[in-house]
DNA sequence: ACAATGTGTTAGGTTTACCTTACAATAATT
DNA sequence: AATTATTGTAAGGTAAACCTAACACATTGT
């Protein structure tokens, strides 16, 4: 199977930054993406060929790339993903923004879909005991 | 530079297993490793020799693998960072030491420094205060 | 000792993802 | 409209990981 989903975690890059120009009504070409990306405009074109093959984007030279249904779906799964993984590990952890965006980045396409549940399990119930805990954390640090 | 570190996520995984045969004191040999890791002999025979070259590990034909100095001290960091990861996931995330162990080996090779410390403090303060803490989970799930 | 089993390497391929260089097509500016 | 800039693609390469098949070399068991 190479048609549909199975998107390589490379790919998946380049769909997760296409997702967030459409959530914010951005029109994205090609090159802007390779800038976004540091990627070469070469890479783009060969990344959006294979994101057109499996029928996650629409798109064609010199237009605006967009999202299908199915493409909207994928991208938001990792998105999501995304999210949980920075806020866990700023939130938790107290990681800064950007060390913890480069690391969700990257944890993103590889953590299972348990784990990322006990995080926001846990996320949520610090938010919840916020004062508490970080009571208990200074008596103990 | 390509003749010591850079040493790459692929590589990384045949060095902690080396490793572990190491510190058990078992003679590992590369159809062995090849059975550990799933992969061809072919392939681990190709591993190896990127492995001599970076001066990681020593090894002829027929022989035991076995670690160089640097070799060992490269493969104490990917090992500490494995069980790092796998002990934050099983004891904060409350996961199992299989799926927390198959989630370490992929994160392990790109998870940044700073969040592993972070993990360490967070899972000392959580040893440290589990009877309050589990009861604040209680009250909240 | 010799056949069977196990081990290692080579050669030749695949896939993913990236690159540079060079050129083509489009858009923008003057 | 013509020039300049931007954008896209094609060709050709590299590098890491992996594979299978075929063969060479070693070890073991009878």
């Amino acid at each position: 199977m190479n048609t549909a989903k199975n998107i390589t975690s490379g790919l998946e890059d380049y769909l997760e930054e296409i997702y967030i120009a459409h959530t914010n009504n951005k029109p994205l070409k090609g090159a802007e993406l390779a800038r976004k990306l540091n990627v070469s405009r070469a890479s783009v074109s060969e990344a959006l060929s294979r994101l057109v093959e499996k029928k996650l984007i629409n798109y064609s030279s010199y237009e605006a790339i967009s999202l299908t249904k199915s493409g909207i779906s994928e991208a938001k799964k990792v998105y999501q993903k995304h999210h949980i993984l920075k806020d866990f590990f700023e939130k938790i952890l107290d990681i800064t923004p950007e060390e913890a965006g480069e690391n969700a980045c990257k944890i993103e396409h590889i953590v299972s879909q348990n784990i990322l549940d006990k995080m926001i399990e846990y996320t949520k119930f610090y938010q919840k005991n916020k004062e508490q805990i970080d009571r208990l954390k200074k008596d103990t640090l």
